[in-house]
DNA sequence: GCTCTGTCGACTGTCGACAGTTAACATCGC
DNA sequence: GCGATGTTAACTGTCGACAGTCGACAGAGC
């Protein structure tokens, strides 16, 4: 799926420490040893504090002077935060998905609806991985790299909040039909209508969160 | 201004480097010497290797494997991607400052308008960072930490652009204009306005930008 | 004369070890 | 018994040195 041509071993030690963050292997509030991790990891300490310094900067650890690096704990305010962040940079490329959609953009954006329903009808429980994709192909349709770039690293921090929550609710029939409703938006070439169902998509989910949190 | 206070050689290494690098003292497609500036800053390779990563994760400089870092320089595409990002956050910081500013922060915003009038009467070159006093104000009636963070970012790539602009022109008419008719927005509440006055005025500020480019 | 190849130099990537600081524990005094 | 204080251990911050890789230059071959 992804090029894991990371020559070097700090890159490598970015993309296993990154998944045993998203995954919960390392939960939220722990603190990381450095010497420990490293030994585990079977590198030194040098790339080690690179990666987690890389980390960092993503917002997936947190660093106290002489204290080390611990998986950030998010409260309310920084859940609200977070999304607050996150919709103006996703209504932004809802409205520019809007304008510079193309065809196969659409059949690709509607192709993933599709599959989402099938996977929702089937009783499937975790269809997360298609809403990700579905957010993904709206960031392919806006053509607009930076703001693809920092939705991928807040979505990244929504994936560390979900693996703290209590019990992770499944994907609502009510994203569903934002969804539907953001692909008819941008197929119309509407990008008032798209930011604003996108808002809307965005204040669910975030209320949804706020609720399954501690 | 800033809390110099950073006790570790990394941390004091990031804003030493971070200004070297926005002052164009380290001018964009030069690239950077470890050893050379450790000695420079008389210090080891190691906190400044994650000095330069993290200015990396800023943006400010760009990492080749086995080539070590570099000062990005900008083509067009770069600046319009980048203000589209811009564009994005600040238009929403307006929003959310037009509907969260309390009294203290209009009179905040007017007295930096007044100020910038003032200077620009008097026929000051740069009041450059008066116009960052502006956003900031914004910024700070907005009360969302997550946006105001990556909006610093931002602002940061934007004054490595203007460090290698041909001829960095002076701040314009219009754009205190932009400025008075923001407040106003703001002042009477009206976010949609605000966000309208936002995105014409960085569409503005990107025009001119464009036109230095080499 | 041009291209390909082999060698050299410089720089990055990585490692192990030392020093300074923090936090926890045990001890002493009240 | 409770609080303050000294001590100790663990961990981070930092350093210098070694190994691997990339680019440039020179020389041989066509």
């Amino acid at each position: 799926m992804t090029p894991p041509l990371h020559l070097s071993l700090a890159g490598q030690a970015v993309d296993v420490l990154r998944e045993l963050v998203l995954t919960g292997d390392i939960p939220p509030g722990t603190r990381v040893n450095e010497v420990e991790l490293a030994q585990r990891l079977g590198i030194s300490r040098g790339p080690l504090r690179e990666a987690i310094r890389h980390l960092a900067s993503e917002g997936l650890l947190v660093l106290a002077p002489h204290r080390g690096a611990s998986v950030p704990t998010s409260d309310a305010a920084d859940v609200q935060a977070l999304f607050e962040l996150r919709t103006a940079l996703e209504c932004a490329a809802a409205e520019l998905a809007a304008s510079r959609r193309t065809e196969a953009d659409v059949v690709r954006l509607r192709a993933v609806c599709e599959e989402s329903r099938r996977a929702y009808s089937a009783g499937e429980r975790f269809p997360y991985r298609l809403d990700l994709a579905f957010h993904q192909a709206l960031l392919d349709a806006a053509r607009s790299p930076r703001i693809a770039e920092q939705v991928r690293l807040v979505q990244q921090r929504v994936v560390l909040l979900r693996s703290g929550l209590r019990d992770d609710p499944p994907h609502q029939h009510a994203s569903l039909d934002d969804h539907d409703a953001l692909v008819t938006a941008i197929a119309a070439a509407d990008p008032t209508r798209a930011s604003d169902v996108m808002r809307k998509h965005l204040a669910r989910v975030c209320a949804q969160m706020l609720t399954g949190l501690a």
